[in-house]
DNA sequence: TCTGGGGTCCTAGGACCC
DNA sequence: TCTGGGGTCCTAGGACCC
């Protein structure tokens, strides 16, 4: 506050005193709206995309359900088995295989329209992105955003405006399907204020349950709990941050700066158990292999490797190693991923193992 | 119906050095 | 020799998100 102030130079939007907005653009059902674009004649149809596209193929989960599907309580991460038997026979569900590709392909067009509109941009994943603008009026510049996405790629999305990232990517929750909705200081409290705290961006199941034994459940009790109770429970940083989210804050800067990774991994589910060490060794260094031509043909180096692994009973642990040196070796790299795999037990049944490389970040 | 795959960030605690 | 404290590096694991 009493801090001497560094000099910065000041845009004309800024000493116009226009207001800075942020607007949170999430594509509505994306993986199945890039199938239906392509397949018309499925349109009303419920569309369930995952795994590759057999509805009874084992240990695979539905990646993304229509709004048709999700009628009969589809959802992401639902056993695509436990999909097909919710689907009445006459339903007319169509279960499609995953299509990365493709997805990458409608990701990149819609995110190259939404730069051209002239605002910085920054990419949240495949089906969001956040654009900061100043501007008088965000609710005109979010249904330019609507009709340019819509017109050029035939894709819905809907539009969360606030002068923050989190709040914006809570009115998109309000915007949803194919809307716009803003939510601002005016009208937080009485939106938000009596809903459970998981309605905040970043608050997930177990800081509920951390919070509702300390008597916070709504939003508005945790806005008004009291700072130094939160930050005993959850340290000086994340405490203050669950305050500042509550009394709907939030990071207020877009950068329009490419994503730079911090790691590749890969993991595997096996369609049935592994207890044969020599397979689990042949799936770790094929895990290996793949992410790290990955990681070369990004122009990246490799630091650490790391290991997980997930036993017949979901006990899930990953175990890591620095390497004497950053390297893009194959021998190498493997060779460490099967250092890391010889640390485990490994006598139980293998469900899932994988291998996370992380890179060394550039300079 | 047993529970996918790809990520990021933070904190705790041990080892080690000064 | 003992003790205290600070700083850094490293791994484990938690939590959350799409």
């Amino acid at each position: 506050m009493g801090e001497p102030r560094a000099q910065t130079v000041r845009t004309l939007a800024e000493t116009d005193e226009i207001p800075h907005w942020i607007l949170h653009v999430d594509l509505d059902q994306f993986l199945a709206s890039v199938e239906l674009r392509r397949r018309p004649e499925l349109v009303g149809q419920p569309v369930i995309v995952g795994g590759n596209g057999d509805p009874q193929e084992p240990r695979k989960v539905v990646t993304c359900a229509s709004y048709e599907a999700r009628a009969f309580g589809i959802h992401a991460g639902m056993p695509l088995r436990a999909a097909a038997r919710r689907c009445p026979a006459d339903s007319g569900v169509v279960f499609l295989p995953s299509d990365p590709e493709a997805y990458d392909a409608a990701s990149a067009e819609v995110m190259g329209l939404l730069r051209d509109l002239g605002y910085p941009v920054e990419v949240w994943g495949w089906d969001e992105a956040y654009l900061g603008a100043h501007t008088k009026d965000p609710v005109t510049l979010a249904e330019r955003v609507r009709s340019v996405i819509e017109e050029a790629t035939g894709l819905s999305c809907s539009v969360g405006i606030s002068d923050n990232k989190q709040r914006a990517k809570v009115a998109t929750g309000f915007a949803k399907p194919a809307g716009i909705f803003t939510l601002t200081d005016t009208n937080w409290m009485d939106t938000m204020g009596s809903r459970c705290v998981d309605a905040l961006w970043g608050v997930g199941p177990k800081t509920t349950t951390k919070l509702a034994a300390m008597d916070i459940t709504t939003v508005r009790e945790l806005a008004y709990a009291d700072a130094e109770t939160l930050t005993s429970a959850f340290g000086p940083r994340a405490g203050l941050w669950l305050l500042l989210l509550a009394k709907g804050g939030g990071d207020t800067d877009v950068s329009a700066e490419p994503w730079i990774p911090r790691s590749r991994s890969h993991v595997v589910t096996f369609p049935a158990d592994l207890t044969d060490r020599a397979e689990m060794a042949t799936a770790i260094e094929q895990l290996a292999r793949q992410a790290l031509g990955e990681v070369v043909e990004q122009e990246r180096i490799v630091t650490r490797v790391a290991v997980t692994v997930r036993t017949s009973t979901f006990y899930t642990r990953t175990k890591i190693r620095k390497l004497t040196r950053p390297s893009t070796d194959s021998d190498v790299i493997t060779a460490a991923a099967l250092a890391v795999l010889g640390l485990f037990d490994l006598d139980r049944p293998v469900r899932l193992l994988g291998v996370r490389l992380e890179l060394a970040m550039p300079q």
